[in-house]
DNA sequence: GATGTGGTTGGAAACGTTTCCAGTAACGTT
DNA sequence: AACGTTACTGGAAACGTTTCCAACCACATC
């Protein structure tokens, strides 16, 4: 394996002739440059990461530390961050962690270890302390959700997401707007941190607009966004409350899982129950109706994350916190509801 | 950062010391272990990776490649490499790659940038010269798919897949056994060196021993496992062949797509149409009705997989190709054919 | 008392890279 | 002719770790 050194006694230069061409500084002729390029295109040479990342305060690592990759909501993200941080001259160092586990202690472990210069934080919980955020250490950013509560400083950090409440808002008063009143929602956690809790919250709001109360039994908790969990909710609730019309999911995989359930009960959709949901994955494209759902744009989710991180990296600039929009992807899970 | 040095300094030793009792080395009264153990604890020391990388021959890092990572059906390998990569004592650099890349040239790149030990390819084509394995220099394993030509020397590579051309003689049997004629199969690409191509040589093999003569008109090849071509290629197939009655998947994305395709067309499954698909992505198990499907055991395949590489890698084992079982698991695509 | 022996420790080199500092040569200015 | 400037280059230290080799001590053996 060729190192910097052949190629400085190939060209008889020096190593630190040889850096500067590699890493494009000034102060090197044109002609030594174009000696040391040759040379390494004919070595073979591959820089060493580890000796580069051991003399540099930090490698060129960012970390993405995933809470719960087995949603496939997640994985055109994940993809789309990778992309982003070769284009942008970095290496992405993938940690995906299960559901339960403390995803900032875990990036604080990799940090370090790893000596990156950035975190990503995918799909987590907001459970942080001001003393969790320093001990990372480096600039990081939330995607796919932020610190709603603002008891953390916001110039602290950088979050990337979606309007939460409102597209919950949204997607419930779309429902409304159909006749509904019976709405149930199938959601992760009402827990105060958790990524789910606004859009709950959105529902909340476009019903007590349109006048209906709460009706605990149609609000559905299930755990971790499995499938399994909101195919038994969803389940339940059907046999526990027949006049439901409509369920409000607040993810994808979860209307999808309703929607067999639904099936099982002997039910049509939307004839029978409209379902209405979040996230934009493509299975629900192919679910039998089309899934409605309010699309996100997990591509461009992914680009603006890098984004915002590397120019805090690279520019010092200040931490952002971005919004990103959702698209209606209209389905045929919503219809009137029946008179 | 706490670094060796600094524990050294802590406890009066030499760093070589502190270095033994960080490897385990024998050589070290119980005195100093103690000593310098809880010095570690005390100053928070987090070993530098990059440093222990530079100084070890290869570090303790396996590179995994995955080519089309946007099928879900990877998602559960992914993660069951990582966890079995973090239960050895490596860590895994993941790498996704387009459809079309050279997974090999990008893997042996990484494996020089990073200096890796070992390498998974994950999903790929089986397409690569003895150079190219020469060249990637460390050993590695093919996952979900292998070598079938043997063109190359078992002992080069090791594999962990699935008997493709026998699960795909298998489900096609059971299309036969149902009393199906008019099979069509869905397949990604009857390129020689595909990972689909075997399960079309199944299909072939079931449908000649039966009796039934190849239709090329059946035969709907797509591109790179997509949702969509497979989408379009079966509402093509339905509406130039009316008289197919059941359709094999190679994929159960693709199976999908086609249950789809099925319903826009309007016609109904299994009483018009069966499918079936080999795979076994948790989607599957959420369509309406639930898809048919040969399921390949993802966890295990990625553990098994880990456990194989690292085995040649810790105990200079010798290479190994396994094949792995997969479970019907039954749905309700399949019907018999109507009269 | 000299010599081994075994367990434990320290010192130093090495891994491949970046970067600071000093040095050289060529050239123009006074 | 002496000097400063500019453009380029070389030497060497540093990053944090592992490992080889030498050294030390205590103890037993001859």
């Amino acid at each position: 394996m060729a190192t910097i050194k052949d190629i400085a006694a190939y060209c008889h230069v020096a190593v630190s002739t040889v850096s500067r061409v590699l890493n494009d500084h000034p102060d090197v002729s044109a002609d030594t440059r174009r000696k040391v390029l040759n040379a390494a295109r004919i070595l073979h040479y591959v820089p060493n990461n580890a000796a580069r990342d051991l003399v540099l305060p930090q490698s060129d690592t960012i970390g993405l530390v995933v809470r719960g990759a087995e949603n496939p909501f997640f994985t055109p993200i994940i993809r789309a961050v990778e992309k982003s941080c070769g284009a942008k001259g970095y290496a992405m160092a993938l940690h995906q962690i299960p559901v339960g586990a403390d995803e900032v202690g875990e990036g604080a472990e990799l940090v370090q270890s790893k000596r990156l210069k950035g975190l990503i934080l995918l799909g987590g919980r907001y459970d942080y302390t001001r003393e969790d955020v320093i001990a990372l250490g480096v600039p990081f950013v939330c995607c796919t959700y932020t610190n709603h509560f603002g008891d953390l400083d916001p110039a602290a950090f950088s979050s990337v997401s979606i309007d939460d409440e409102g597209e919950g808002y949204r997607a419930t008063t779309m429902l409304i707007e159909h006749g509904h009143a019976k709405i149930a929602i199938l959601l992760d956690s009402k827990d105060d941190r958790s990524i789910s809790e606004r859009r709950y919250r959105g529902y909340c709001k476009a019903l007590s607009e349109a006048g209906i109360a709460i009706d605990e039994g149609l609000v559905c908790e299930t755990v971790d966004f499995s499938m399994s969990a909101a195919f038994e909710r969803a389940t339940r609730l059907l046999a526990e409350r027949p006049d439901v019309t409509a369920i409000f999911a607040v993810a994808d995989t979860m209307a999808i899982a309703a929607m067999k359930a639904i099936a099982n009960a002997g039910l049509s959709i939307p004839q029978d129950i409209s379902v209405i949901a979040i996230d934009g994955i493509e299975m629900s494209l192919y679910t039998v109706p089309t899934l409605t759902t309010l699309a996100q744009p997990q591509a461009m989710i992914g680009e603006k994350t890098v984004e915002i991180l590397v120019d805090v990296l690279d520019n010092a600039a200040p931490s952002s916190h971005v919004r990103l929009e959702t698209t209606l992807r209209p389905g045929g899970t919503v219809g009137r509801v029946h008179p």
